[in-house]
DNA sequence: TTCCCATTTGTATAATTATTCATTAACCAT
DNA sequence: ATGGTTAATGAATAATTATACAAATGGGAA
């Protein structure tokens, strides 16, 4: 249901933009956003997107997304992000075209990222073929693309 | 005290070395290692260690320690364990002697990992003085050193 | 059109974890 | 030796999260 993939991806975006200490406060925020269910559903949710919960000094828990840290991988990052050409889309699959050779390292990338709007990805030596989720927009694939490798924001306006 | 240190360490090394799905699972373990506690310190011990819990197929949830995701972090411990040449100890204090230029780097993965056992690093060109936590031995920070860049294990032997 | 199956979600509650409050111990200064 | 402070820990329970069970919905096949 599309209903189930905009959940999803609210809660990704409100646990990327802010530091949120439990469910119940997940959930106003998502309330608030117009989007209605349950704690038991949230947790399946978060369970589903492989959130963890972990130590914070300011708010004593806080969730995060998996890999959000910086550090080694802000190389990565910024690494892919120079690689890389363009993205289209044909038939609802991506095609990012980059530099040759940086396909098959960008694809590593989102791969460990494990984002679940791409089902999988299959990379030549410059070219990477997406395929996106079911009910997972163009749009959505992008987003998806941004948390992974934020610098892309530029290239992808 | 020398018990929560050595407790704080058989914690770690049981993470990072089981799939633990609860608390009372972990006490458990501690038990059979002679270490006894309540469920209330084990709880305060996995929030000062930043212990994630996160989604698993096979166990439901596990715990994991932070940065123990292969993938990126692989390549960097790899470099690390290529430059490293020594470590010694001289006042409590750990010195590494590094091939010429490895020493910001490796001190950076050391930072970023973030090990209780280490208050802090300060990194030369082809040297990194070690600042040991109190009641941590020369042991402890070699265990530290170890569950960081796993390959220095047979280095220090 | 009907039936079957799979998926999603809510309700209720079980399970799990975090914290308040109190006690104890260690350390340091006097 | 004593008193004060800080830190650590346990008991109890509050808070939070995960899931069993049931119901509803949607899709596909006959």
């Amino acid at each position: 249901m599309g209903n189930r993939t905009e959940r999803l991806l609210a809660i990704k975006n409100l646990i990327t933009n802010n530091k949120i200490s439990s469910q119940e406060e997940l959930l106003l925020l998502l309330e608030k956003m117009g989007l209605h269910f349950t704690q038991a559903t949230l947790s399946r949710d978060l369970k589903f997107l492989k959130v963890n919960k972990i130590a914070d000094p300011e708010k004593g828990y806080i969730y995060e997304l998996p890999d959000m840290h910086g550090g080694i991988n802000e190389v990565a990052e910024h690494y892919a992000a120079q690689g890389f050409t363009s993205i289209q889309f044909a038939h609802h699959l991506g095609v990012i075209k980059t530099m040759p050779g940086y396909a098959p390292g960008i694809a590593a990338l989102i791969d460990t990222a494990n984002p679940f709007e791409i089902v999988g990805t299959i990379a030549g030596d410059d070219t990477i073929l997406i395929i996106p989720h079911n009910n997972v927009s163009e749009r959505d694939v992008l987003s998806a693309l941004v948390l992974i490798i934020p610098e892309l924001k530029d290239k992808l306006t």
